[in-house]
DNA sequence: TGTACATCAGTGAACGCGCGTTCACTGATGTAC
DNA sequence: TGTACATCAGTGAACGCGCGTTCACTGATGTAC
């Protein structure tokens, strides 16, 4: 019996293109991206293998939708971190930005698992242009927090870009290890809830000590 | 016309098993996990379908001979970085060789991204017993040249582990989201040949300024 | 050095399976008047 | 409010394909004597 079936003895389904969307997520956080297929998916929403076609043009778009939403989702939560989080004392709120943008990041990842494995993966590449404009504005929050923190003092003029690398890299890195297994496994980390304030708490207390001689403002 | 074909005429292959694991590769490079095939590998070989069998149990025990064997290839790059690596004016030898050890880290993912995929994956979670101890060489560089550092007084004393965290993630996370083509995308990068210095310089260099009090040895 | 024989590492045909995709169809829904 | 009709979103059967794996086989190789 499929979880999410449609109404009974409904011929038309309603929204199956959202319940198309979630069980590929579903299947793809459970068994990965190569054990997705069509069929599957029709199967568990309860429709017949040809249903999906008329939502999706083939396989590779069902996935591309997923990844277009993913990086909706992924500045969302990222917005969402940098709203929420708190400015500690001796903090600017420059810094405390990039804790939360960063948490955010690492919080998505583990809680979508399946989207975040679906929008980084070469076989994208290609189609990155559709979604081009919403990665940049993931990107460029992070890329404006940190000219913030260079701009306060915190990190040696210059190109900026090395830094955004680092901060970026690290959090993206810490999400896949967890997601791996990788980071328990070695005894890195044992609570994912933790881990971007872990990843964050970090590299701000770096770039915080860091401090060059200005001033702060 | 396979590109590695048996000797003409030789009806034992001489190195079946090698030659298997380095199309395996091949493909995984090129196309993906998902898209590797004992079918496929057996023809790129030269052989027929059933060939492999006699060298592996199964598709799943080739990937894990690839995985063991590039987390073997992974220690060795460290090493090697570690070893070759000069040290700078002002730098301690605990920073260059940190530095060494990620650029390792970061040359070998990008040279070798078909071992790299293959080996974080989390299906591999269940096999890991059988590399536990390569993983933990690798990993214990890491955490003993970190540990070193702290000494110095590069680092604040208390828990390590952080630390090592944020130097893991950054070199990985620079390495997936290169191999996926996300820094070229977003301009953060543009040479792989560079990535891992540049990894290694920012994290080095946040490491540095971080000292807090103590002498340097 | 030669022979008998066990073992190794191939062949090639075959199996059942699930896959992506297509297609003619039909029931349900929305709209114009 | 009722009817005619276009369109939408399903069905279900079918296709050809490549896959993982098995198996009886056989040629090549290594070893004991």
């Amino acid at each position: 019996m499929p979880r999410v079936a449609k109404k009974a003895g409904a011929y038309h389904h309603g929204d199956l293109r959202r319940v198309l969307l979630d069980e590929a997520v579903r299947v793809v956080e459970r068994e990965g991206i190569g054990a997705l297929s069509l069929h599957a998916v029709a199967r568990k929403a309860g429709v017949s293998s040809g249903a999906p076609y008329h939502h999706f043009e083939s396989r590779e778009q069902l996935l591309a939708a997923i990844a277009i939403e993913g990086f909706a989702m992924l500045t969302a939560a990222m917005k969402r971190g940098a709203d929420e989080v708190e400015i500690r004392e001796k903090e600017t709120e420059a810094e405390a930005q990039l804790r939360g943008l960063g948490n955010g990041y690492v919080r998505f990842a583990l809680a979508h698992r399946g989207h975040f494995r679906i929008m980084f993966r070469p076989e994208l590449k290609e189609h990155f242009g559709a979604q081009q404009d919403v990665v940049e504005e993931s990107f460029g929050m992070l890329t404006s927090a940190i000219a913030r923190c260079q701009e306060e003092g915190l990190l040696p003029d210059g190109d900026l870009r090395p830094f955004v690398l680092v901060a970026w890299s690290a959090v993206h890195g810490a999400s896949v290890l967890w997601i791996d297994g990788t980071l328990s496994a070695a005894g890195l980390a044992d609570d994912g809830e933790a881990l971007g304030a872990m990843v964050t708490n970090t590299l701000a207390m770096l770039f915080r000590r860091n401090r060059v001689g200005k001033r702060q403002k």
